[in-house]
RNA sequence: GCGGCCAUAGCUCAACUGGUUAGAGCGCUGGACUGUGACUCCAGAGGUUACCGGUUCGAUCCCGGUUGGCCGCCCCA
């Protein structure tokens, strides 16, 4: 016996039908990610798919050097020519990156792409927080216009919606730009200085490291000081209060609902202007409850050395919206039309060839290659939950004639062997 | 990175204060029913009690370490 290898810690399987485990079934994911692209393809988004490595200094620049993202929790290491390299722990700069490096804005004003992947953050796990993880995201490059944030948004409405996801709320908010977010932080620090000893420990560390991360503090204490804190919304300048006003003004036309949020600080450096998150109040998520969020990046390009162009995405956590959704997970397999069963030795050859046959003509077809006895078959035709099973001994081959037995109970039906997949379609 | 809880069959769980062959239900396989699944009945397979070490005459149980999982903090998807 050689030694058992297991899984990377962090990292899941994710099998098909019951056998997962703690993880949605895999077609519940085929589901999610199915009815994803379908709806980003109305939108008028392609896909992009990037590496999953990248130079280690992407990152460093896009997401911020001090934020935890950068700072600890990425998978960094050197390959065999010494380059540093990360596995990407977000989808956006990746994006960004390619699209630089392409050239696209010379090609089109607008851009508008959607990735869906595995993102990889070194992090203590818990549920609905992995290693490895999938994002589904989408990014707008070359508008600056509110539409194109409340586009996005809506996007994310409509496939929370589709995917029959109710208690998600859009939380909203903006965190200014250069021009008025300096203003607001100086406001905000000398606010929360004078109330230092009133924040928690942590608070006190972030008021020097980042003081827009005392907003979001759960601390009751820190809440309250932060009551009383300036409110960034108040702060903003000419501009950016007209664009928020914008983004909620079109948001009220496409009826999209939501609530103004001022602690949506977001873990990313590269944020401007509009940020939000949607938030699900469900047990299974415990307190992972945002399954996504995104905002407006309006300088990150320039500063990766691209074009001067506003941007605006999202990322939606897929490991979060499949474990929302795992409870009706079953339903997206769809079980076979039909077992063909081999009643005799001597008649494994043609009900091999037949069910080949029916497969070619469109049907989802069960055979069990093993062969075994007819019972065995018979009990697997059950478990797979085949809506017919068919029978193929001696005397159907002589008579060319069959019969199809409706699984769920009743008469069965009589087909000739080579009618069954139109018996089959129009028993439907 | 910090704090707390946990680990027995594929799954959910038992096993009297440490006591000899670690059990049950579900699931899986076969049979009763030799060309027809489910229900019922019978039988079978499946465990180094996560791993390593310690205490003890004896450890699933007590202790330490490791690994993995869960909860909270931090942060995020």
């Amino acid at each position: 016996m050689s030694q058992k290898i297991a899984g990377v810690k962090g990292m899941n399987d994710l099998l098909p039908g019951e056998l997962g485990g703690e993880m949605a079934p895999v077609e519940t994911w085929q589901h999610v990610e199915r009815t994803a692209r379908e709806l980003f393809a109305r939108f008028g988004y392609g896909e992009i798919r990037t590496p999953m490595v990248e130079d280690t200094a992407l990152f460093v620049r896009s997401v911020g050097e001090e934020t935890d993202i950068v700072g600890k929790e990425m998978y960094t290491f050197e390959d065999k020519a010494g380059r540093s390299l990360s596995l990407r722990p977000e989808g956006t700069a990746p994006a960004v990156r390619a699209y630089i490096e392409h050239s696209v804005a010379n090609q089109e004003p607008l851009t508008r792409w959607y990735y869906i992947g595995p993102m990889f953050r070194y992090e203590r796990m818990k549920t609905g927080r992995y290693r490895q993880f999938f994002q589904i995201g989408a990014e707008a490059i070359g508008s600056r216009e509110a539409a194109q944030d409340v586009e996005l948004m809506d996007m994310v409405v409509q496939l929370l919606e589709a995917l029959g996801l109710k208690e998600v709320s859009l939380n909203l908010n903006s965190l200014g730009d250069d021009a008025c977010r300096p203003v607001f932080q100086q406001k905000l620090v000398e606010h929360l200085t004078a109330h230092r000893a009133e924040l928690c420990e942590d608070c006190q560390r972030r008021l020097e490291s980042n003081p827009m991360r005392v907003l979001d503090c759960k601390n009751a204490k820190c809440q309250a000081v932060v009551q009383a804190a300036p409110d960034i919304l108040q702060f903003l300048c000419e501009p950016c209060k007209a664009h928020f006003g914008d983004v909620r003004r079109k948001l009220d036309v496409l009826g999209v609902r939501y609530v103004i949020n001022p602690r949506i600080v977001r873990g990313l450096d590269y944020y401007t202007r509009t940020t939000f998150e949607f938030i699900a109040a469900h047990p299974a998520l415990g307190t992972a409850s945002t399954v996504g969020g995104g905002g407006r990046y309006d300088k990150l390009l320039k500063s990766l050395g691209g074009p001067d162009l506003p941007a605006v995405g999202f990322g939606l956590g897929l490991d979060r919206l499949t474990l929302l959704l795992k409870e009706g997970g079953q339903k997206y397999a769809p079980p076979p039309d039909v077992f063909i069963a081999v009643a005799d030795e001597g008649s494994a050859d043609e009900a091999f060839k037949l069910a080949s046959r029916l497969r070619r003509e469109g049907l989802r077809v069960e055979f069990d290659t093993r062969g075994g006895s007819l019972k065995s078959q018979m009990k697997r035709a059950d478990k797979t939950r085949a809506r017919f099973a068919l029978v193929l001994g001696q005397t159907e081959r002589e008579s060319g004639k069959g019969q199809l037995k409706p699984m769920a109970g009743g008469e069965p039906i009589p087909v000739a062997l080579n009618e069954v997949a139109q018996t089959v379609r129009a028993a439907h």
